[in-house]
This record gives structure tokens, sequence and C-alpha cells, in this order.
DNA sequence: ATTAATAATTGACCGGGGTCATTTTTTAAG
DNA sequence: CTTAAAAAATGACCCCGGTCAATTATTAAT
């Protein structure tokens, strides 16, 4: 029969997370270094690597966590009607997704392109974005064309697009938010862009 | 004034990435180690890094290299007339680009998140990609409400999404080409599509 | 040729992630 | 209690990318 698991894992467990967590405030994730986390939680090397697969499961754990914390905050917005409203929602979470080079490479390795065996944290919060944009969509004064999820996966393919060009020296003279919201109103209103477009080139 | 580059030079540089190609040929990308390279190549550690910044550089040039291939055999095709076509001339260069999760994650973190300063192999790849599908585009039977450039990047944006997707052991049931096609003719033919592809991709 | 300046190479060394045989602690059974 | 099995923790060790002061080779000028 499997026993019940100890308090003194969930302890050392808690220990190493609240010691990351420490040392990232003071040097960020890319500063991040295991000797340094069991160091401070005072156990052994070999000991984190009983709780944690590698260093990237414990990112995956901490960022996943930050980002579930943004999605709480947009999943209480009511639906947007317009590109500016829904750019007002995502982007808060955007610009956490680009605040580390690092961060934004492991949000990627850790987005669809899982390596794992089982979903992680990441992937399980891209997941419900999808999910959340998608409820929005339904119904909503976008194009209904397609469906809301196919929508929702397009938002964060553009999303993603989007700031992994503004990481680039060379593109990121454009804002996050003025590149994404072309994107988008390309992909969400096809047909009154033509119409802009149109009349634009009728002027 | 600045020297000539020595013959020397150009004869180390191409023993080590010979070395390079000779192991990723039996290894794999993944498989690659420093160590072996230099070993094979008749030279000594820190000889490498005089010539490449680092192991991703070294990556970033023979992906590259790799990518620019394709890109050779895609940029002969006649401006496609049909996604399928477009699938067609797109997707040698897209199972290249997935044949190693290691490949991948190389490409995404040169792609557009590009650490280095100056823009590297890889990055100039995709702005090739680009320009290549927007010339494609440019008077084809695809929406033109949009300037061909922003539908090119938004090929490149929903390939990278198919991709990572299809890395995924949950996502994978769907082949790579079937994802894409529905995101290409969602993203290409917003009007026609309404009836068609919901349907087939149902079916 | 000699020499001074520059370029290329070397390999011992370091940092940091990850492993694993061994030891210590906890738990359940007699 | 005692004890045997399972769980948790340990830290010496390995792997491998990357560094750098010292050495060797090349070039240009006299």
């Amino acid at each position: 029969m499997a026993r019940a698991v100890q308090q003194r894992t969930l302890k050392t467990r808690a220990r190493l997370t609240d010691a990351a967590r420490q040392i990232i405030a003071e040097y960020g994730y890319e500063g991040l270094r295991i000797e340094e986390v069991v160091k401070r939680a005072g156990v052994a090397k070999g000991t984190f690597f009983a709780h944690f697969h590698d260093k990237d499961a414990l990112m995956d754990i901490l960022i996943g966590a930050e980002i579930d914390s943004y999605l709480d905050r947009i999943e209480v917005c009511s639906p947007p009607r317009t590109i500016d409203d829904l750019l007002d929602a995502l982007l808060p979470l955007l610009e956490f997704m680009s605040c580390e080079r690092y961060v934004f490479d492991v949000i990627l390795r850790h987005s669809g392109a899982a390596a794992c065996d089982a979903i992680g944290p990441i992937a399980e919060t891209f997941a419900r974005h999808d999910a959340v944009v998608a409820e929005w969509l339904a119904d909503g004064p976008f194009r209904n064309d397609v469906s809301p999820d196919l929508l929702a996966q397009g938002i964060q393919a553009f999303s993603v697009q989007s700031i992994a060009l503004n990481f680039c020296a060379i593109n990121n003279t454009v804002p996050l938010r003025t590149r994404l919201s072309e994107y988008l109103t390309a992909w969400l209103l096809p047909d009154s862009q033509s119409a802009a477009a149109h009349s634009a080139a009728r002027a």
C-alpha cells in the first residue's frame, strides 16, 4: 500500500520554492542558481533533484504560477468589444512573458513543445488562456466564420510572434501593443479591415 | 591597417564545421558535444571558442544553412494558387524545423528573440522566408485587404504554433499539415472560409 | 635576416546542472 | 520496544560549456 506523503516532504519542498522565489526577487529568473537555492533552503543539492526533475521543472512551476495569477485577473474581465479592449486585457500578461529573455525562452519550451511526458504548469496556462479567450469571442463582435477556439489559438500565435519580434533589436522600434494590434485586427476583423483599407485607398 | 585573414584561420574553421556536421550526421544536433568537435578537428577547446562565440552560434550557422537550402527550393516554386499548393511548398522546411525538439528550440531562440546584438543566420532565414512568401501573396488569389508582408508574418506565426503544438504529446494526434491548413485557410481566405473549411475540418 | 606587432592556439581551470551509492529518518508490523 | 522496509536526504562526483593567461605562429617593416 502506498504510504502517505510525509510532512517533512512538504516542508522541504516549500523551503526550496520559497528560497527560489526569494532569489528571483533579488536577481531575476535568469540569475537563479540551484546551488544558491539549496544553500538558502538548508538542504543538499541532491535533495533538490529528488523534488524537481530539473531546473526547468522548477521554472515551469514558478513561471506557470505567475502566468496563472495574470489569468485570474484576465478571467474576470467582461468580454472585450474592441481590439483595444482585448489588448488592454492581455497586455499585462504579455509584458510578464517578455520581462526577461530567459523567461520567454522557458515559456516557449514549455508552451506546446513540451518535452515532458505529462503536461506541465505552463502548458496548462496556455490551454486556460485559450479557453478564456475562446469564451470571450463566442458571440462577440468579431468574425464568426471560424470557431472561437481557432481564433483564440491564433491570438496566442500572434502574441508569441509579437513578443519574439520585439526581443530582436532590429524590430523593437514598434511597441508590442502596436504590432499585436495590427495582427489582431487582420485576424479578428478581416472584413472591417478591407473596408478601412479601401476607404483609405479611395481618399 | 587591418591584416588579411590567415589561411590557417579558414582551415581551422572549416575543420571545426566539418567535424560538427559529421557528428550531427551520426548523433543528431542534440548529440553534439564541443569536446567531440575539437577532438575530431584536432584542435584545443579554446580554439573553438575563438572561432564561435558559443555552441549556439555554431548551431545558428549550421541550422541556418540547412534552412537556406530549403528556401532555395521554395524560392523557385511558382506562386501557389491554393492553400494546398502553399502547404506543399512549405512543409519540407517545417518538417526539418521539427526534426528534433532541440533544433526547434534553437530556431525559436534565434528567430526573433535573438539575444545576439547582430542578426544571425537563422534570423536572416526568417526574413528571407517572409520576403519569398510576401512576393507570392502579392496579386495572388488570397485576401488582399492587408499587406502581403503582414500575411507572410502570419504564416510564420501559424507555422511556429503548429510545430509547437505538434511536439506536445497531447496535441500531436492532428498531423502538422492538417493543423496548419486550418490556420492558413482562416488567415488567408477569411471570406470563402465559412462553409467549406469548417465542415472539412470536422469530417 | 631581425624584430616588433599582431593573430591564432593551447589546455588547465571554473561554474553550475545533474547523478547515485550510501546514510539517516520515518513508518508500519510483530 | 524492536525491527524491517520504505522514503528522504546527503555530498562526492561527473559532464560539459565556457574562460583566460601563457605560448606559438604569422605578418609587416626596417
